[in-house]
DNA sequence: CGACGTGTAAC
DNA sequence: CCTTTTACACGTCG
C-alpha cells in the first residue's frame, strides 16, 4: 500500500518563540545565539528569523560576524533559552502526534507524520490534516510551520523545504522524479558539501545526473553502501519507516575558558559535564562505553573510549576520564585543548513502562 | 566480530 | 573567528 508522509519543520523555531514572548522585537532582525563565554561575542547563531536572513545572517555563523553584517542596523541579539524552547516544542509534538497513525521527531523543532492508514492513501485528506496542524500551531502557540507531503520520510522532508516559512508543498509519488531533477546534488537532504564536491568532480551536478550515471560506476568511487544511498536520494527513493527510536549515545560539551594542557582544569570541567549527564541519565538509562571528546586550538576533533562494566551514574566513572585524558595527552604531547565532551553509548533502557504492563508480565 | 577512531551530515 | 548534539558509515586492529 502506498504510504503518506508529512514533514512539519517548525520556522526559524527559537526566533520564533522569542518574538512571541517579546512583543517588543517583533518586525525586527532576531538572532538567537549559542554563547561560548571566551570574550564578549565568541560563539555561533544557532537560528535567525527570515528578517535577519535576508541579511546574510545564517546558523552555524560565528557572532562577531552576524555583528559585522547588522552593522549600524537594528538587530536583535539574544542567547539561547533552550528549557524554554524544550517545553513549546513539548506541546507542539504532542499536538503533532494527535494526528499521525505513526509519529516520529526528529528534533526540537521537527517531525515526521504517517498518515496513509488514516487518510488511506489519499493525499487531499493529508493536505487537510497539514491545513490543521498549522491552524492549531497558530493558534495555540503562535507560531507558523512548513509542511511537505510525500510518498515517504526523504521526499516529504525534500518537499517542505520548497515553500518556507508558512508554506505547504505537496509532492505525490508520479511528481517526485519532476521534482528532484533539477536541484543541485547538494541540496539532497543527506547530500552535503564534501559529497557535491566529490560529485561535480564526476561531472554530476543534479539529482538527475546522479540518476543518469549507473549505480555500478558509483559504487566504484563511492563503496556499495554510499552509492546506493547517492542513487536513492536522486530517484526519491526511501522505505525507512516513519518510528521513534531509542538514542543511541549522549553527548555533553563545552567550551573552555581559555585553551588548555592542564588536565586538572579539564578533569574539573569534565566533572560537571558529568553531572549534567546525570541530569539527561535520569535513571533510566544505563550505558557501557564511555568517551572523551577534545577539540584543539585548531579545532580538530579526536575522541578516546573505553568499555566498562555497565554503569548508571555518569560521575562513578570519572577516574575512567581521568585515564582517557591522560591518554590524550600522553598521545598528543604540546596539544592544547579548546573545547572538551563526554559521551556515554551502548546504551540500555530501564524500561519504566506503565504499571499496568509491568503487571501483566508479572501475571504469567 | 567487537571495539575504537575518524569523517560526513543535519540540526 | 569557529556552538551543540546525534547518527551512521567506514577503516583498522586484534
Amino acid at each position: 500500500m502506498e504510504r503518506v508522509i508529512l514533514h512539519v519543520d517548525l520556522d526559524a523555531f527559537y526566533a520564533s518563540v522569542e518574538e512571541l514572548r517579546r512583543p517588543e522585537i517583533r518586525g525586527k532582525p532576531v538572532v538567537v545565539c549559542v554563547y561560548s563565554g571566551r570574550t564578549e561575542d565568541s560563539g555561533a547563531v544557532a537560528t535567525s528569523n527570515y528578517l535577519a536572513r535576508e541579511l546574510g545572517i545564517k546558523s552555524g555563523m560565528p557572532i562577531a560576524f552576524a555583528k559585522r553584517a547588522a552593522k549600524g542596523k537594528d538587530i536583535v541579539f539574544l542567547p539561547v533559552d533552550m528549557e524554554h524552547y524544550r517545553e513549546v516544542s513539548e506541546r507542539i509534538m504532542n499536538l503533532l502526534e494527535e494526528h499521525a497513525d505513526r509519529f516520529q521527531q526528529v528534533s526540537i523543532d521537527e517531525a515526521y507524520l504517517d498518515v496513509s492508514d488514516g487518510c488511506t492513501g489519499n493525499y487531499p485528506c493529508a493536505e487537510k490534516i497539514a491545513q490543521e496542524i498549522k491552524g492549531e500551531i497558530k493558534e495555540q502557540e503562535g507560531i507558523t510551520c512548513s509542511v511537505g507531503i510525500g510518498p515517504n520520510k526523504y521526499v516529504s522532508k525534500m518537499a517542505g523545504k520548497r515553500r518556507k516559512p508558512d508554506g505547504l508543498t505537496v509532492v505525490r509519488a508520479e511528481e517526485v522524479a519532476d521534482f528532484l531533477k533539477d536541484l543541485p546534488a547538494g541540496k539532497l537532504h543527506g547530500i552535503g558539501g564534501k559529497t557535491e564536491e566529490e560529485l561535480n568532480t564526476l561531472g554530476i551536478k543534479t539529482a538527475a545526473d546522479i540518476a543518469a550515471y549507473s549505480l555500478t560506476s558509483l559504487e566504484k568511487e563511492f563503496g556499495k553502501n554510499k552509492a546506493k544511498l547517492l542513487h536513492d536520494k536522486a530517484l526519491g527513493i526511501d522505505d525507512s519507516p516513519v518510528e521513534q527510536k531509542d538514542k543511541q549515545q549522549l553527548s555533553r560539551i563545552a567550551t573552555l575558558k581559555e585553551d588548555t594542557d592542564d588536565t586538572d582544569k579539564i578533569f574539573k570541567k569534565i566533572s560537571e559535564l558529568c553531572s549534567d549527564m546525570n541530569k539527561k541519565l535520569q535513571n533510566k538509562i544505563a550505558f557501557r562505553t564511555i568517551s572523551l571528546i577534545t577539540i584543539d586550538t585548531h579545532l580538530q576533533t579526536q575522541t578516546r573510549s573505553e568499555t566498562i562494566p555497565e554503569a548508571d551514574d555518569a560521575c562513578s566513572v570519572l577516574p575512567s576520564y581521568r585515564t582517557l585524558i591522560d591518554r590524550f595527552f600522553s598521545e598528543n604531547p604540546g596539544k592544547m585543548l579548546r573545547r572538551v565532551g563526554i559521551r556515554v553509548s551502548g546504551l540500555s533502557y530501564k524500561d519504566v513502562k506503565d504499571k499496568k504492563e509491568q503487571k501483566s508480565l508479572f501475571d504469567y
